[in-house]
DNA sequence: TCTTGACCCATGGGTAACCCAAAGGTTGCA
DNA sequence: TGCAACCTTTGGGTTACCCATGGGTCAAGA
């Protein structure tokens, strides 16, 4: 199976199979005539797993390495719990700081609604007057001890 | 100023500052002794107004946008209306889209809680029984036409 | 046989917003 | 002068790919 053979087999793209070739997630062998890469079913099964563990918030780094554990024998399972777990924890995070700055997002935009727009140079603004006065406000606004 | 005292007064790092130098935002003169890049109070102004920007969910490819349109005298508040609410409706689709994955992320936790672990090879499976009997769960759970 | 079109391939550079390492310069104090 | 503490520069790395470029392959038609 040459690259885009095997990104139909696995439902993604060649830019992707070629990716996870560099990381050495799979490996072709080359067709001696043309230098394309070559893929055995080894490496479709790899692929699908990759894909797989991808859609379950594993990075490719995860995945290099769960390969390789089950690849030298072990069982990969019990990691593979422990990595979900810190994952999970990390894109909670990431939810949280998006709310955060989607909130602070809203709030700007209701402030702005009844504010005329600015001429730059003038009216002690530097760029942008919405900016730079929603930004004034909300450090005064933190100024209470 | 150099580097590391126009990160200061800003509240930011020596690195923020060159990068942003590197986007053309500030425009450091070149110290004649040692090569070293030197600011000015401007520079000190449109890296305070990008750090500002930034913190409300503009890119930096917005803020330059917005720089380089009041300094060639328009007003960008107009401009800056209509990019605030692209990139809120880019942080709610990523808000939506990592919940959806946290959510998934826990129904494997739940579903491996009670599963043990896995010996590839054996078993059926290729790598990590635990991820390959989830996805495959998955696929048939939305089988239903 | 030649050409056209529709594929396919490999490599290298780009993305966002920085962070870090390496190698060297500067300053203050003893 | 010697040393530490601090500063600077550039270039490469981060994530998971995407895209542009330049070229190869193959079957059908003129």
């Amino acid at each position: 199976m040459n690259v885009s053979q095997l990104a139909r087999a696995a439902g993604t793209t060649s830019d992707t199979v070629r990716h996870y070739t560099d990381l050495a997630l799979l490996r072709p062998g080359r067709h001696p005539d043309n230098g394309y890469r070559v893929y055995s079913r080894d490496d479709l099964e790899r692929l699908r797993f990759a894909l797989q563990a991808r859609s379950l918030g594993f990075t490719l780094t995860d995945i290099v390495s769960l390969v390789s554990e089950a690849e030298s024998g072990q069982s990969p399972c019990q990691h593979t719990r422990e990595l979900i777990e810190q994952r999970l924890k990390e894109v909670e995070r990431q939810i949280a700081e998006l709310q955060r700055l989607s909130q602070r997002m809203r709030d700007a935009m209701d402030t702005w609604a009844s504010q005329p727009d600015c001429r730059p140079g003038k009216d002690n603004v530097h760029i942008c007057g919405l900016i730079e006065a929603f930004a004034q406000q909300q450090e005064h606004h933190h100024e209470q001890p």
